[in-house]
This record gives C-alpha cells, sequence and structure tokens, in this order.
DNA sequence: TCTCTCACTTC
DNA sequence: TGAAGTGAGAG
C-alpha cells in the first residue's frame, strides 16, 4: 500500500486546498490521502510546507483551530435541521388544501337508488356513469398525479332476486388489484384544476390474465372507487408521497357480465350517447325492433297471415320495414315480444312509443335532479345521527320509507346489516364510519431501474393504537409498482388482503400487497420478486398463512384476499375523538368540504373528527409514506 | 352466468 | 372513414 505521504509522488490526483471550501471538513473528507502532494515529512515527523503553498489552513495550530469550528459549524447546522421540520413531502404537503367534487354524481345517484350494475367484459368495458371530478384547492405550481383504483367494498358475492340484489354468500378471491393513474399525470395542480378530471378510459375487465392494464374485478361483486391525489412530480416517487383518498359512496356498484336490473339497462340506454341506438326515439335498432314486433302482434291477431308480410303493413316507417327486411328477423321479433309481453314495463314502454315520445334523457335529468336534491336534503343534514344513519345502511338506500315504493327497488345489501362479524370487523359499506384509521407506517419500497418495487423496512415494527404490528403484512395500500401497457395506460398493482387475526385484535385494517405489472401480465411480490398470476395469489396465500383466518368457500385453493377499505376500529360505534391515526378516512359531504388531517408524524399526529361528523359524503382519507 | 356476434352509435 | 363503445340476443 502506499505511503499517503510521499512527497512527490503526484499519483493519486492531487488535490491543492486553495478556496475557502477547500478547507471543509467535507471537502477533505472527500479526498482520500494523499491530497497535499507537495507536502513533505520532516525528519521530525512534522510537515514540511512549501512557502509558496502556505496557506493559513496548512498551519498545524492555524489549521486544527479551522477544523475545530468547521465541524462545530457542521454540527450545529446538523443539529439545527433537526429542530425545524425538514424540507420534505410532509412539509410540502400541508401548503395545499385538496377537495374534490364527483362532477357525475346525479347520475351516479340516480343509478344507485336501484343499485348500478357495472358490465364488464374479456375485452373491456368502460364505466358509465363516468367518474368524472373536479378538483380544487391545489398547490398551482405543483405537480400532481391522480389516480383511482376499484377496491371490493365488501365480502361478499350477489345475486339478483326478486328485482333487488341480495347477498348470495362470501366473495370469490379477489382479482389482482390494479391502480389507473390519470393519463395527464403529472401535471400541475392549475392544470388538474382548470378541466375536469375524466376516467373514461379506465376499463373493467373480468379476465384475470388481461394484458392492458384493466381494471380487473369479480362478476357479481360489489365495488367501490377511489379517487387518490396524489403531490408529486414524479410517478416514481409515488411511494413516498402523500396519497388523499377520496370516495363518494354512491359510486359503489355491483360488477355483472350481463345486466340483470331492467331499470340500470334502461337508466344505461337513456343516458350513454354510445347506446343511443336502443333508445326509443324512433331511430334505433330498439324502435324498428320494437315496431316491428308490435305490428308482428297487431298483424297476426287480426289477419293470422304470414309474418313476412307484417313489415309492409306497419305505420309506414320505411327505416322501419328495412330494419325488418335487412335483419330478417321477423320471426325471432315475433317470438321475443310475444315473450317479453309479460313484462309489464316493456308493455309499458311499447305503448309510449306509439305516442310523441317526449326526450326521455331530458326526462330523466329531470327526475335526476329531483331525487338528487330530495337525497340532498336528506342525506346533507347537519344531524350527525343521520350521517350516522347513512353510513350504517349504506347511504341513501334507505332515505325513503318503507312505505315509498321506491323502497323496494334500492340497492340493499340485505344480510349485511344483521351479519355480526361483519359489524365488528367493519366489512363493508355498513359500517362507514366517520374516523378511520389505517395503519400507521406504510411499507417502504425502493424503485429499481427495472421497475421492480422493493419494500424498505419489511420488519419495522409500528405501534397501531397501543399494540405493535409488523409491517411485513400490514400495509395501508399498496401504490408501489408502477407499469405502463403497451396502450399507455398506467398502472400499479394493489392488492389488499385482510389480515383478520391481527385486524380484530388492532381493530385495524391490515393489507398484504401485490404489485402487478400489467404489461407484462405479471405480478411482483412485497418482496420484490416478479411472478405470473398464479403466482401473485400464491405469494400471498403464504404472506398471510400466519395471519389470515378467513375461511375460503368456494375456490380453497385461494384464499379470499379481500380488501376492507372501510374496516373501523370499533364495532359501529362513533367515537367522539378519534385518536390519530396517521391515515385517517373521513366521510364528507357533497359539498366539496375538505375534512382530512395531515400530520406530520403517520404515528403520534392527533386526529379531530369531530368537524367531519356534520358533512357526509364522499369518504375522504388520506395516508402519508415516511420517507 | 358467461361469451360472442351483431347492428348501431359516437368521435 | 374507421376505430371504438353500446346493449340485445343467441348459444
Amino acid at each position: 500500500m502506499r505511503d499517503p505521504l510521499v512527497p512527490g509522488d503526484m499519483a493519486f490526483q492531487p488535490f491543492l486546498p486553495n478556496t475557502a471550501s477547500d478547507f471543509t471538513l467535507d471537502a477533505m473528507l472527500a479526498r482520500q490521502p494523499p491530497f497535499f502532494p507537495a507536502i513533505a515529512l520532516t525528519s521530525h515527523g512534522s510537515l514540511h510546507l512549501p512557502v509558496a503553498q502556505r496557506h493559513p489552513m496548512l498551519d498545524p495550530v492555524n489549521a486544527e483551530t479551522i477544523l475545530r469550528k468547521a465541524s462545530l459549524e457542521q454540527h450545529n447546522a446538523t443539529q439545527s435541521a433537526k429542530l425545524s421540520p425538514p424540507k420534505t413531502l410532509e412539509t410540502e404537503a400541508t401548503e395545499d388544501d385538496p377537495k374534490v367534487h364527483l362532477e357525475t354524481r346525479h347520475l351516479w345517484t340516480q343509478f344507485h337508488k336501484f343499485g348500478t350494475e357495472m358490465v364488464i367484459t374479456k375485452s373491456g368495458r368502460r364505466m358509465f356513469p363516468p367518474f368524472k371530478a373536479r378538483c380544487t384547492g391545489l398547490n398551482q405550481r405543483a405537480k400532481y398525479i391522480l389516480l383511482m383504483d376499484i377496491v371490493a367494498a365488501d365480502d361478499f358475492r350477489y345475486k339478483f332476486h326478486n328485482s333487488r340484489w341480495m347477498v348470495s354468500g362470501k366473495a370469490d378471491p379477489e382479482m389482482p388489484k390494479r391502480m389507473y393513474i390519470h393519463p395527464d399525470s403529472p401535471a400541475s395542480g392549475e392544470q388538474w384544476m382548470s378541466k375536469v378530471v375524466n376516467f373514461h378510459k379506465l376499463k373493467l375487465t373480468n379476465n384475470i390474465s388481461d394484458k392492458h392494464g384493466f381494471t380487473i374485478l369479480n362478476s357479481m361483486h360489489k365495488y367501490q372507487p377511489r379517487f387518490h391525489v396524489v403531490r408529486a412530480n414524479d410517478i416514481l416517487k409515488l411511494p413516498y408521497s402523500t396519497f388523499r383518498t377520496y370516495v363518494f359512496s354512491e359510486t359503489e356498484f355491483i360488477a355483472v357480465t350481463a345486466y340483470q336490473n331492467d331499470k340500470i339497462t334502461q337508466m344505461k340506454i337513456d343516458n350513454n350517447p354510445f347506446a343511443k341506438g336502443f333508445r326509443d326515439t324512433g331511430n334505433g335498432r330498439r324502435e324498428k325492433k320494437k315496431q316491428l314486433g308490435i305490428n308482428i302482434q297487431k298483424f297476426s291477431e287480426t289477419s293470422g297471415d304470414s309474418l313476412d308480410e307484417a313489415p309492409l303493413k306497419s305505420a309506414g316507417n320505411a327505416k322501419s320495414i328495412e330494419g325488418c327486411q335487412s335483419d330478417n328477423e321477423s320471426g325471432q321479433e315475433s317470438k321475443h315480444w310475444n315473450n317479453v309481453g309479460q313484462d309489464s314495463r316493456k308493455i309499458s314502454t311499447t305503448t309510449e312509443e306509439l305516442k310523441p315520445e317526449p326526450n326521455v334523457t331530458t326526462f330523466h335529468d329531470k327526475a335526476d335532479r329531483a331525487s338528487t336534491d330530495s337525497l340532498r336534503t336528506e342525506t346533507d343534514s347537519e344531524d350527525p345521527k343521520q350521517d350516522h344513519i347513512n353510513a350504517i345502511t349504506g347511504g341513501m338506500t334507505r332515505c325513503f320509507g318503507a312505505e315509498d315504493p321506491r323502497a323496494t327497488e334500492h340497492f340493499q345489501p340485505l344480510t349485511v346489516e344483521t351479519d355480526q362479524s361483519a359489524r365488528i370487523t367493519g366489512l363493508g359499506r355498513n359500517t362507514f364510519s366517520h374516523c378511520y384509521s389505517y395503519p400507521p407506517d406504510w411499507t417502504r419500497y425502493i424503485l429499481n431501474p427495472l421497475g421492480v418495487a422493493h419494500r424498505l423496512l419489511h420488519n419495522a415494527q409500528v405501534n397501531m393504537q397501543g399494540e405493535t404490528v409488523s409491517s411485513v403484512a400490514a400495509t395501508a395500500m399498496g401504490h408501489m409498482l408502477m407499469a405502463v401497457s403497451s396502450d399507455g395506460v398506467c398502472t400499479m398493482g394493489t392488492a389488499g388482503i385482510p389480515v383478520s387475526s391481527v385486524q380484530r385484535t388492532s381493530g385495524l385494517p391490515l393489507n398484504f400487497q401485490q404489485h402487478a405489472m400489467a404489461s407484462q401480465g405479471l405480478t411482483v411480490s412485497p418482496f420484490g420478486a416478479i411472478f405470473p398470476y398464479p403466482y401473485s395469489y400464491l405469494a400471498a396465500t403464504a404472506a398471510l398463512s400466519t395471519t389470515a383466518s378467513t375461511p375460503v368457500h368456494r375456490r380453497p385453493v385461494r384464499p379470499p384476499t379481500r380488501f376492507r377499505p372501510y374496516s373501523i376500529p370499533n364495532s359501529v360505534g362513533l367515537p367522539d375523538n378519534c385518536s390519530t391515526p396517521p391515515t385517517s378516512i373521513h366521510l364528507m359531504t357533497d359539498r366539496d368540504v375538505n375534512c382530512h388531517t395531515i400530520a406530520n408524524s403517520p404515528i403520534a399526529a392527533p386526529l379531530d373528527c369531530s368537524h367531519a361528523m356534520n358533512h357526509y359524503k364522499p369518504l375522504y382519507f388520506t395516508t402519508k409514506a415516511r420517507v
């Protein structure tokens, strides 16, 4: 090994301090010796310095003084930094005050009254009503990423029976979770606030092998969309950023592969422009078919002649005739309309079309407004009890009296309320509370250049309401892995799995994460390994094996991986004071009231939920990742 | 209950 | 003009 102080040896990239900054400790320590190539050792072991290079710093006495001073200054600077809040995301996050308004609320409200059904197909379907939101209160200059995900609303499978949705059993294992990042992300607060944020490109599918980045759902299961606002200028920073999450209870829906409720079908047709062809306006196929059916029926009743001639005897609608002939469906139509004649609603519709048709959409819009106003009056009550009632009963579904004929059509998961365990563990929306706790610690991740998330501190112990739980399996949400599909859809994997045993004792929802690279059909385990989908379940199983106790009903091989976003700590009671979860959920009004509290410390910050009691509607919570 | 094709729509 | 988004309906 070289002697660092060999005179004249210039082979070590000489560093000769000259400017003041060169004499700081950092500058010196950054240079491994020898950094004074001109220094020579005297016979006494002291330094011999050429006169030309003498500098106050090079004087042994002065140097010691200077170094001591520099060290002291650096120490003071460090202490000062500890005392003052670091300029991190946590500090910056308090600078804005985002509020979100659901622009399409009136539509959602209208659908929700009958139990919103959302068609899912193998090739992916858009959501209707669309999820459109308007943001306010953002920092104009700061960059934000807006996201949306859809989580299971409860642990049940549903069936449509006797014109209403009923619980039919335990939920199927949850599909791989994906987070949809709005394609405009990241954008400045000014940009987001200048427009309505539309998530119309988000598609739903039941194809577990989907490679497009669509959101994968289980048919006949209830889901709740969630909207997230994240202040971050880079998607890679998402794991370390604060998530503000907004939940609008009226956007809850049941995924179906085929519509169950005729009213929902009709409302979709009436409101979705792409379904215009099925409207009773006289131009679409539905009109033609109905015309055809009626004419056929009339014709056969009156003449009993061949059905092929029926269209020719119709009301003279050339289009109708054309449609009939080209479709060559006379026989089918006759059969169809004779059958549906048993359906009073369809009879009514068919009868109406013979009259001058009012604008259906306008008619419903008026109805929307009326019902919406009615609901707003009832649900926006200033009475906290009203809020609580709404929360317990699933929002507006119980706003009508039992005598109200509409009540029979409402979206009522009948057995949920009586499920004691559900009430205890806070399953589903029926136990919505004004204050909600999430695990106080975020599992931390490093995103390596390959986009694989590695969790940091995965053995960290966190204290949750007096109980210590390992964060290995305790994660609020998985927002950790981003992937961009071939069509530009950004997704991140998030799969929540309740850790039942821990949850029961701590009263907090715990989740297990699964990270899906949608574009590649891969799922990344919480520990960074990449698996094909089947492995994602295996990984989840393994991770849960010591904690999960939820029985498997339908597919024993894959245990339920239900994420319970709405669990509350203490049964159905509403605490007067919420003791301070780092991550908290608040129920808000639809009046864009921001009720959240952001704490610097995810563990200890107090949270006063009392103000939120009067504001029920969208559910809103904040989660924070500390770096 | 699900999948596929069809005719129709919007953009 | 064609891609993409609709519900109907058959299987």
